[in-house]
DNA sequence: GGCATGACAAAGG
DNA sequence: CCCTTTGCCATGC
């Protein structure tokens, strides 16, 4: 796939909502494993990338298309990110409908739900 | 076209 | 465990 210099930033996005919609149902993936997983924009410090990445998913998750499963991407933590206007109790409610399981502290085991695009047990 | 802000993350207090 | 700082770009006003 193409990488337009002077779109690229959006082409990331596009990225970032086609990786998201890959996410099986009951399954989460992290931010920062979403951006490395994609990799930086032509042109991008790589090493800035590392620390931005994560970040930059997060830009590109808040205008996110109605057909983007975005309740099934966490931070770091397997906590729940807040999305502005919304409280976490929406996309933990999504969450465990579809099976996923929250700790006490309100935390998922990504070691259990976490989920990669290599993951060949989807 | 400048200025403030932020779905993150890791490290430090 | 909670709060603060730093990295640094896209987005919105």
């Amino acid at each position: 796939m193409e990488l337009k210099p002077s779109t690229s930033k959006t082409e990331y996005s596009k990225r970032v909502y086609a990786l998201v919609r890959r996410i099986p149902k009951g399954r989460v993936m992290t931010y920062g494993l979403i951006a490395s997983h994609i990799g930086p924009p032509q042109g991008t410090d790589i090493y800035a990338y590392e620390r931005i990445g994560p970040r930059w998913v997060g830009y590109a998750m808040r205008s996110c298309p109605d057909d983007v499963p975005w309740h099934r991407v966490v931070n770091a933590e397997g906590r729940i990110s807040v999305r502005p206007g919304l409280g976490p109790h929406l996309q933990k409610s999504l969450l465990e409908d579809e099976g996923v399981v929250f700790d006490l502290a309100g935390r998922i085991d990504l070691d259990s739900f976490g989920w990669a695009p290599d993951d060949t047990n989807s």
